[in-house]
DNA sequence: GTGGTCTAGACCACA
DNA sequence: GTGGTCTAGACCACG
């Protein structure tokens, strides 16, 4: 695994880790069915507390993108999110205003907006979760 | 002002007054040197503690969006934001980044991102804080 | 840590906390990485409020010179200031300016301007934060 | 009088007005024995309150810059400062701390800063508020 | 343990 | 009237 956590941030650190982890599969690095480093593991290979892992994992599997099994470890799933269309595009429309308000705020335009989107999204493995090897 | 609370969301209220100004400014419905509400006053209409609203007033005052006269009250600003090119790159590229690996775990395509990210920057006056009238 | 503060003075406390947090990073008595004492300790060292004390670490964070990490504590950054060139080129400006009429309506010549500015000079470790060991 | 203020600015007007009076003393474009504008003369030339000029007088003859005579107007003094030596030479070093702690922090090196408040001393006319003429 | 948010209510400074 | 500072004390989130 490449997890980098920067103890310089202000972000939690276990907030890192799950954003790690869904960048990892949405970029394609890591696959449905791809097993996660055990929580042990990751926390000596990060240098954190254990219970941090445990949190980010917890978070994962809350927003459906690992499963954990007892004492298989925690996997990357393939299942498309369980949320209602309806409120799957209330989320997709508050990620985009915030995005659009903020990057505002940063003084961009309208183009310079855009082409920091497409980029972002150039390096999204959009074939979905399963479809490598 | 038109500002809406939700006391049962996850995000902190100071935090939602600074989106919804944010918010506000983004779409022109106001305009460099419009005048915000009082601080007691907005404290009152939308039932939260006056130190609260101080809070959000506090961080939109540090993000370049208002400034806070004493006795007079606080207002928009149209000053363009003076970090440093550099910084603002780093955040406008995080900022895409994030929407666009949390749109991706939600499960929608390129498209249907892009059609979003669309609609969200129609919403935007880009004609820039002072141009209303 | 050793900040003092005088209750009596017309400078608001939480400034007096920063100032004297800015004073020990510029002489290198902390250096990037340091861990400030925690809200609660130091609140309870100078006989404050720990609100107060929290207002002045929110202000230092702003300013860049700490990041405040929640369930860690608070660190001196190693960031260099992420403000434009132009911001930084006037804020200088206007630092010298007040200074340097300050003193002239405090009576002093030139010289003596400058002996003090270059004995304040030398008070700072400009070999930069990080540089200690 | 060339006195304008800033209504963007966060300080308070009052303060703002001092400083300008102040930096046209150290200019040199007022002398002693020089008139101001009476205050309501100069509160209806800038557009403030007749009471934010009276506090600016009164904190002006406060630092010994200017003095008020009833019925005739307020006018630049030559008195040098009435302060103790001792306290003087503290407020000048307090003033210079400051200012070198606050460049430090903006990221300027020992140089810049040197010259930065060479360009100040520039702008100030030495030979003494009377001296004109 | 750490920091983060929020409430309640006081008193001061500015316009 | 406005915002600015400070206290006291509650409860939550992170490591």
């Amino acid at each position: 695994m490449l997890i980098h956590i920067d103890p310089q941030s202000a972000d939690p650190i276990y907030e890192q880790i799950v954003f790690q982890v869904k960048g990892a599969v949405a970029r394609g690095d890591m696959c449905a069915g791809d097993r996660l480093p055990s929580v042990r593991e990751l926390a000596r290979e990060i240098s954190v507390n254990p219970n941090t892992v445990v949190r980010s994992y917890q978070s994962l599997e809350n927003d459906g993108v690992i499963v954990r099994r007892q004492g298989a470890g925690c996997f990357i799933t393939d299942t498309t999110n369980a949320l209602s269309d309806d409120e799957r595009d209330k989320q997709l429309h508050a990620l985009m205003e915030r995005a659009v308000t903020e990057a505002f705020h940063l003084g961009f335009t309208k183009e310079a907006i855009k082409r920091a989107m497409n980029q972002g999204l150039k390096q999204v493995r959009f074939e979905r979760k399963g479809s490598k090897k």
